[in-house]
RNA sequence: CGGGGAGUGGCGCAGUCUGGUAGCGCGCCUGCUUUGGGAGCAGGAUGUCGCAGGUUCGAAUCCUGUCUCCCCGACCA
């Protein structure tokens, strides 16, 4: 009788099973989120704000390196200013936090109740993005064509009233990073939002091992107050997209709203063309989605808080304190260790508590090695490595594998960097074999159709149609439950007829259902 | 915001219909045993039953209101 290996995972639900269940019970046993009791807003603990740390520090490293400096605007817009941009107000509007009082006084059940004489002559909303403050703050800034290019970021939290809420991957407040520049034509401005999402493409790619197709928006899909939208489109472990990053050429509309206009060389006043580009803690919603497994979580080791755990099995007897001077010890030359640029993040973790379930609660978390050292192993020299993206031996038993301690810390950096691409190649494998390509809407709908359970992307070609004939085409996708992602750039030039109106097609979208 | 489901020790749940002052599993604490892989036995601690009113001699249970979460939809850079 030889029964295959039955393999108990860490997590009672399996991503195949159900997959929305999953990822809260990802969130909730990795200890990187949970609920606040406030309406749609989450408290992100340790393990979660770790990662968004890592990614803060990676990225404001690349928004740096690009000549875009850092500032900080007020969290409260004055309603006149938010009123500005027709576009901007419609697209919000309806999901705005407002603030009318600046006092509170005893209500008549005994509660606390905003004073009515303390009403603000002009209501503050709460930023939901900052073009609008940003934009007056510009016009202060910018008087002359020699100060231009204007480039900022800023990183903070915003707040966008949403009806319905996912931990990450929407909630009514987040944090992001929101970059705001103004050039003095087109073409820099154009240049401008094609590096941003360059940069996110390269970011999510590299540092969080998530591939993506960067490409332009379709019109409907576009920010408000938007000329072009770009984005990152990521694709999820059940088939879904995930928007993971977003640049936006926002051509004059919001300098003629906020007057941001500057002098040119010929001394005529010149409307500047601003840009907007921002990353949230969405993608560590997408981040969880692309590379969480049965066990829980696993973490791209540049983005892990902790690469490297040496978890000690502690038998609260005297040979303890030779253990953990061996583990010290180890500790220690591995931090000496840099990958990816930087010193090797290694956790000791002494805590008391038994080694076997102090590695599970590691595992969840997504540490990408973990090193369990018996007094054996300190008395060989050895050391035992669990990889977390190879964590099932044949025997259905964590796949620990031992070596001697030298021989570890020599190859640590290149397992960490294994780990990283193993991660990128499993998701991009995974990716690629879900992209269909379809060249008709009988076969679109056929793609999508109910049996299938993770169907992936739908790649078409098509006409962009705009207006009246574009939105009969988000009709007709919307009865399939599905949105237009984007249209990849730098795609070999299309042939054949749309998939929708049956002109001449003139380039590629990917279709799909998204979160 | 519409439809559905749910809130009871840290977690997962039973109890609610038929009101009588709270229970199970896991976890946690203590002790003993065990010890190279997600230990066993024994003992123990932890609950204003989401919150606020109401009905009642008495409310987790019935009524009203309200908050929060999950699923579907609408909506959504």
């Amino acid at each position: 009788m030889n029964q295959p290996a039955q393999i108990r995972h860490a997590l009672s639900t399996k991503r195949q099973d159900d997959f929305a269940q999953w990822y809260q019970e990802v969130i909730s046993e990795a200890e990187m989120a949970e609920e606040s009791g406030v309406r749609g807003c989450m408290v992100i603990k340790p393990w979660g704000y770790g990662i968004w740390e890592r990614i803060q520090r990676r990225m404001d490293d690349r928004i740096k390196a690009a000549g875009v400096q850092n500032c900080y605007f007020p969290l409260f817009i004055p309603l006149s200013y938010f009123a500005k941009e027709a576009d901007h107000v419609e697209g919000f509007a309806k999901e705005m936090a407002v603030v009318t009082h600046h006092r509170l006084i005893a209500g008549e059940n005994g509660g606390l109740v905003p004073d009515p004489t303390a009403k603000l002559e002009e209501p503050l909303i709460v930023r939901p993005t900052s073009e609008t403050v940003i934009g007056a703050a510009m016009a202060r800034w910018v008087q002359s064509w020699r100060d231009l290019p204007l480039m900022t970021n800023q990183w903070a939290n915003v707040v966008r009233w949403e009806m319905r809420t996912r931990m990450f991957l929407r909630t009514s407040e987040f944090l992001w990073q929101e970059g705001h520049t103004a050039h003095a034509d087109r073409d820099d401005a154009m240049e401008e939002t094609l590096r941003a999402l360059e940069m996110y493409r390269d970011f999510a790619e590299t540092e969080l091992a998530m591939p993506v197709v960067a490409g332009e928006k379709p019109e409907n899909e576009r920010f408000p107050g938007a000329v072009a939208t770009y984005s990152i489109e990521a694709m999820m472990q059940d088939g879904k997209a995930l928007q993971a990053g977003t640049s936006h050429y926002l051509g004059t509309g919001f300098a003629q709203a906020a007057g941001i206009q500057y002098q040119d060389k010929e001394g005529a006043q010149q409307y500047a063309h601003t840009t907007s580009w921002g990353t949230s803690t969405r993608m560590i919603g997408g981040l969880i989605m692309t590379h969480g497994d049965d066990d829980g979580l696993r973490v791209p080791p540049i983005v892990a808080p902790h690469q490297i755990v040496v978890l000690p099995m502690l038998r609260d007897n005297a040979e303890d304190e030779a253990l953990l001077a061996y583990c010290a010890e180890l500790t220690k030359s591995l931090t000496g260790l840099s990958a990816f640029g930087e010193p090797v993040r290694v956790l000791l973790d002494k805590r008391p508590g038994k080694a076997t379930q102090k590695r599970w609660a590691w595992v969840k978390k997504g540490v990408p090695l973990v090193l369990e050292i018996g007094g054996r192993d300190a008395a060989n020299g050895q050391v035992s490595v669990l990889r977390r993206d190879r964590l099932w031996n044949e025997a259905a038993k964590a796949n620990f594998q031992a070596l001697s301690k030298d021989e570890f810390v020599s190859r640590a950096v290149a397992d960490l960097e294994a780990v990283q691409t193993a991660l990128f190649a499993e998701a991009k494998d995974r990716r690629d074999a879900q992209i269909a390509q379809v060249d008709s809407f009988d076969a679109l709908a056929a793609f999508f159709s109910e049996d299938k359970r993770y169907p992936g992307w739908a790649e078409v070609v098509w006409s962009r149609p705009t207006g009246a004939e574009l939105e009969s085409v988000v009709q007709r996708l919307k009865a399939l439950k599905l949105t237009i992602r984007n249209t990849p750039l730098g795609g070999e030039p299309v042939s054949g007829v749309c998939v929708f109106t049956g002109a001449p097609a003139v380039e590629r979208i990917y279709v799909a259902r998204s979160y």
